[in-house]
DNA sequence: AATGAATGAGGCTTCATTCAT
DNA sequence: CATGAATGAAGCCTCATTCAT
């Protein structure tokens, strides 16, 4: 496999990828979740990762992955997912627009208590990126449309009665900073307890969010 | 002037600093400012600041700062007391607990607009630090003091019946995280209306912090 | 392979170098011993050696060592080595104290007739080295050892009545001085007969330690 | 006071120094001596210097001396002038050749436990002179010179009678060598006994050199 | 697939020296 | 005389990347 082939240009030509091949890009990117949460996006070298994920030689890095950004676009992404498929069932079980937001919110901490560090990850690696980084533009591209859903979630909310009147983007821009700032405090304080601090945001932004008679 | 007795230690000992001193300083702070807002705190090298600067090498940098972390030290020094001094007395302007709150956020988007890379830097810095950054601790401590101080105001404000029952920690951290967002945002997006932004999170504060009878 | 895991480190976990990696550090550490001999410790920058070991930069010394002082303990341990391999047998020879002392002499300056740079490379990093110096203590620790050993030696010489009442400590610091500077002049003056010089201290300090009757 | 017209050519030139002038120069020197003997030849940097001279920039340095070889010959200068001044009479209080050799061995330790810094400076800077040294070699053969007095000293020694058949320079290295690691030694060795020392030396060498009948 | 080796760029620091004031 | 500032070189180190095997 040929480095210049990223993963996800692969599965769009339609080739399978072989076991190992999978196998070792997900050990990698596994690692650089976990080396990039402890140390940073910036301290996270090729190095550091590889030493976590057995490897001997950080070339075997550059092999499966075109360059940085791509790797670091696949730890966003597999973060992602796991984030995913943690939150839309959580979220999911609730019908009110008001119970899913407190339900998005509460869910991203308990994550957060579960993996401690793929919303970490998935923060350095985001908060790292400038406006001219090439190749990462997809990247704020796809994050921009997570939100807009969420937006459009909460205007059916505000149309709905749910919500009183205000500007959806601020607000949820507001809530996943609130977030992403208990997940780097939770970094260096061990016994910050996630889930407290989670029902404490949850009915911090229900005060902002609901419509008071 | 010798690098290693940084501004504080040389004010300490009562020594005066010569005025190009100061000025060279205060130079290469502003560029490291400037820098740092740019390319974030990661990327912002002596090579650049020096650049910046107007001068030809970056041993200068190391003459007349104790290494990096002495820099930084004085870049958020300066940025916090620019921001100081505009904060402070639009804050004191104001009686109730809720007013100052709301100035509160109000004035850290006003003066976004109006410096746009001192908050920026501040946030870079700090927002660096991990937790065994020796050197840097006592800055840590010191964002921490400044926010143990808001929280005492809050809680003030909670006895004296103007904010309703929440934990002040986590509503002045999702406070400021909600501001360094909006900093973050307006880095990338120069069209964006800092003013208005703090208006609407003044608002969904308020909402979030009141007494509802 | 990492450069942090010293060779001796990678030994003692049993893991075999490979033949490359043992032939370049040995390639290095050769090019070392010859620059520090010629142009002294403090001189001997990586540039230099690794411009004589045919490198192209000096990242890769760093590559294969842990830092200069990490070098620095592989010359002196390989210089040692050589130098045991060679007089060992020499000394070993010989029955007496007495005897074995002169062989001891005769040996180095014979050593360094052959090997010109080794005595000389032992000399500069260990006449170099300060006493806070971490890092290095194992290694002056290591050279007291087998001075303590040749002690000693000398300890049981005077009590078999070969040798007559003197310091052993005092005498054999004496003779290793003596020779080091003859290490030292030889490096200057190339006409310098080494062998002939050994026997003249060899003599001088057969007379200074002999029992008289 | 133009920094190329170093000292000793001033002087030839017949023009006296200033008061001031002669001061500063001499605390330089000074201050030069002690740092080198405390950190090296080679970490003896200007700033530090500077720095125990009470100076606060280096430009001083360069401006009272023609760069660090002209510094050095001052230091070596000044300190044999001390180091003369203290053995010459004592050397000369002895008549026999025999006693006179006792006299400098020991004369040479009794100086170190008085002037701690000296002697070592001296052998710093001398030991770190490399054949190809430019404007160094005048310095060499000084010392060259001192040594050939010796010599011949000694060779009237053997002439006399008083010493047996050696190489008077190999003798005379010895003894210089054994004298300069002892300081060398007490450098790191607070504890040590120079003069006791001192005087083991002085037997040692009293019996390699004395004629045995 | 995997490794170890190599490269070249860039980073921070220290140094001796020069210069305007 | 003295200072602080500036310079340019050199030093060691880390990094992402490439390549032969």
């Amino acid at each position: 496999m040929r480095a210049r082939n990223s993963a996800s240009k692969q599965q769009a030509e339609g080739r399978a990828r072989s076991f190992t091949e999978t196998g070792r890009r997900a050990q990698i990117v596994a690692s650089a979740i976990d080396v990039i949460a402890e140390v940073g996006y910036q301290r996270a070298s090729f190095a550091k990762i590889a030493q976590r994920a057995g490897l001997s030689s950080t070339g075997m890095i550059s092999y499966h992955f075109d360059g940085r950004d791509d790797l670091m676009r696949e730890v966003v992404a597999e973060a992602m997912r796991v984030a995913d498929g943690y939150l839309r069932p959580r979220i999911e079980a609730h019908e009110s627009y008001a119970a899913r937001l407190r339900a998005s919110i509460e869910g991203n901490l308990d994550l957060l208590a579960e993996y401690p560090n793929h919303l970490a990850a998935i923060g350095e690696v985001l908060g790292n990126l400038r406006g001219g980084d090439p190749g990462m533009v997809a990247f704020t591209e796809g994050m921009e449309a997570i939100l807009a859903f969420q937006v459009e979630q909460v205007r059916k909310g505000q149309a709905a009665g749910e919500f009183c009147d205000f500007d959806p983007w601020v607000m949820l821009r507001a809530i996943r900073a609130a977030i992403d700032d208990v997940v780097r405090r939770a970094r260096d304080e061990p016994g910050l307890d996630a889930c407290a601090t989670g029902r404490e945001l949850a009915d911090l932004f229900d005060r902002a969010t609901r419509k008071t008679p």
